[in-house]
DNA sequence: TCTAGCATGTAAACAGTTACATGATTGC
DNA sequence: GCAATCATGTAACTGTTTACATGCTAGA
């Protein structure tokens, strides 16, 4: 339940609407933590019911600014440095990879190749994203900065991977086809 | 869907019971796609209801040999090189580490210090598996091996910029806090 | 005989996604 | 007046987890 405490700590630095935490999630969070609309306001109100916090004001065209109570706040703090992550152990990457001796080599190095490509691409898009971002405002800024820091050593290391097992196979597909040759 | 597909690509050697296919869960695909009991049975009815595959034997104690029909095999073609991988952007430190600018830096530092333990753990466990795993058996074998060097690469990473991140939290914090005293 | 492992299934609850639905307000 | 954006909500469906439930069979 990791979207929680997300809402939850989104409220710390003030009060805020579902409106607002929407955009959140779809700019500071969109790399981190995806999540869509219904599930936001589904959230605040489960929360609100759950007394984590409470709305604190009405707004125009009903819109409702929801601010942490104290439990909530509790509830964040016991999560934020709670070394404990559930280990997802699902990697659809992988998970095509495991099964790559069933489709002849070219097919194969040529997904990975492909792979590689991708993660390319979002390393440049990262790398994009640090250069236009206004790295000095909001209490979240550096903290982004690690953040990006991971995309960017974390795609490096996907391509230089992809790139290195997509060798791999060809190179198993050449030694296999020489010596059924020879 | 892509239980789905990881049954199907399980059947491809030859017919398999629910049991057959839980075991493999268990061992070679637990650190790649984790699925409990209940799931692989329910995905077996429901892939047979759809006709991807059926039942073509029954041994003792109700047990089910369910092996993959022509619409399964397809099914498993045009996914297992499909090169689109839903974006799941859903990752649990990052969003820890989004949220430690509300935390004392100690805390916020201590707490990538575990991550880098943790993931220093994780890497030597699979160095453990590298080791003892007998990496001449089966189809799978070599697809494997891939998979655990890209494990070996990305904890490696993974450990690397905690230290680093920690780093830049203490540093941060020694800075603010000279200038503050100064 | 009894235990461990083989073997399958269901029910309830929770999490997440997509699509639909509605209305208010601001600025052109 | 109209379009864009603000603002919230619900319904249906799919996927996932946890727990419970049952019975068979091989071997000590």
């Amino acid at each position: 339940m990791s979207l929680r405490h997300a809402v939850l700590g989104l409220l710390i630095p003030g009060p805020a609407s579902g409106y607002d935490l929407l955009r959140v999630f779809r700019t500071s969070l969109a790399h981190v933590w995806q999540a869509p609309q219904s599930q936001i306001y589904g959230e605040l109100n489960r929360l609100a019911a759950d007394g984590l916090l409470q709305v604190s004001e009405r707004g125009p065209r009903g819109r409702k600014l929801y601010s942490l109570a104290d439990a909530g706040r509790a509830e964040f703090d016991a999560w934020v440095t709670n070394p404990d992550i559930p280990e997802h152990r699902r990697n659809e990457l992988l998970l095509h990879v495991f099964f790559l001796g069933f489709v002849p080599p070219d097919r194969a190095a040529a997904y990975l190749t492909a792979q590689a490509a991708h993660a390319r691409a979002m390393h440049a898009g990262l790398r994009q994203l640090q250069a236009t971002q206004d790295w000095d405002d909001g209490p979240l800024a550096s903290q982004g900065r690690l953040a990006l820091e991971y995309g960017l050593r974390i795609t490096t290391t996907q391509v230089e991977w992809a790139e290195w097992a997509a060798e791999q196979i060809r190179q198993a597909r050449a030694g296999t086809g020489q010596v059924a040759d020879t």
